[in-house]
DNA sequence: GTATCTGTGGATACACCGTACGCTAGTGAG
DNA sequence: CTCACTAGCGTACGGTGTATCCACAGATAC
């Protein structure tokens, strides 16, 4: 049986994308594989540099929209390609922003978008462009966590109404009932269920319109 | 020995802070408590379930900051406030995000943020408060995720341009070599380090000024 | 006083994890 | 043929979360 960094990241991005990276263990990797467990630590020197290894897989995926037109549809179409990465491998949420990532994927993504946003009205200097890329890339990590969150929550405790009712529900309920939170109760109570994709687009505008407006401070 | 869910979670907050979540197990805290592993089974369901109950601990601090003069200033303060208890708790930024916060005092910090926001220009129903909310989360998400990873990357790369030219940097340095990142590398290079508090602040009003200025989309 | 029951807490065990290390078999060179 | 090296597997170690059982002490009933 042939190895290579390629086929074992393969196999483990399958499981992870299966089970999770709870789910995720070097022998399972090995068993699905066929080989020994220790066999895979001629190819990666240990579990952690595995998931580096998995993430720049997924990054592969997302450097590949490529260059649009204008700084703002590059910026904007590698932002979604990473929320579609993320929705596609959940576990890459929980892996993004943890390490730095410097795979030549991950960094083929990080100059498209840093490329981009020197483009962008507002970024005037070195120091703007850091801030730039700072506010950016803290929104995509914090927003596909949040909806990879939410939709696991959805997933673990039913899909409709009266599966949430029975699980988180009386406990949030009975929380709500004291009144102590009324600006939570409305949104839980009132709120309607936004559209994931579109909240997502609408607040990505919202900060780039937020970088574009800057002046100097 | 007496017991309770708080002594358990603050012993569970030391060695966290000590170790990080990776150092934490419940054999460590019982062993700290000098009591059985199985004992703390009395007062948590399982690991997942302290983790939470950790989660609202540190809430309960940043909960501390109280309302200020005007919405803007309510919100700024318990963004940094969320900053501050990560950089103090490490490991709070690697569970931010990652479950639903439920607890008293995640939602009373929820509450706060949202009512807050919901006196923002820009913010006209429940949906633009909804959306509002999200942006700020997930912004704040991830920038400690981030600040805290670049943290630890200091840290175990050096803190001196020398330690980091002995480790990462030759990786780095060969990948900017070849020409494939320029604006990455110019950031690198060029980038002067900025102070993180700054930029967090800046990146804050960035995403702050990009809520008040939304016009309905 | 003795016997029995109940509750508390520790000990043991299980299934699993990442990784160190040793051993064996096969292959190639001399 | 013998020896050395390499590839790969098996075993082991130290650790994890959690299930389960047992012993002991205290309380209660007779």
């Amino acid at each position: 049986m042939p190895l290579s960094r390629e086929k074992i990241a393969a196999t483990a991005i399958r499981l992870a994308d299966a089970h999770g990276l709870d789910g995720l263990s070097l022998r399972k990797i090995a068993k699905e594989l066929g080989v020994g467990p220790m066999r895979l630590y001629d190819y990666v020197g240990n579990k952690s540099e595995l998931l580096d290894l998995m993430v720049d897989v997924v990054y592969a995926r997302i450097a590949e929209v490529g260059q649009r037109d204008g700084w703002r549809a590059t910026v904007l179409a590698i932002a979604h390609a990473t929320r579609e990465a993320a929705l596609d491998h959940e576990w890459f949420s929980d892996l993004l922003g943890g390490r730095p990532h410097l795979g030549p994927h991950a960094l083929a993504v990080g100059e498209a978008t840093a490329a981009g946003l020197s483009a962008a009205p507002g970024v005037r200097d070195i120091d703007d462009l850091q801030r730039a890329v700072g506010a950016l890339n803290a929104f995509i990590i914090g927003a596909v966590r949040r909806e990879v969150t939410e939709r696991r929550t959805t997933r673990s405790t039913g899909t409709d109404e009266a599966a949430f009712q029975a699980s988180l529900g009386p406990y949030l309920t009975r929380m709500l009932k004291t009144g102590r939170y009324p600006t939570v109760a409305r949104l839980v109570i009132d709120g309607a269920h936004l559209n994931a994709e579109e909240t997502f687009k609408h607040n990505l505008t919202t900060v780039l319109d937020g970088i574009t407006s800057q002046s100097r401070t």
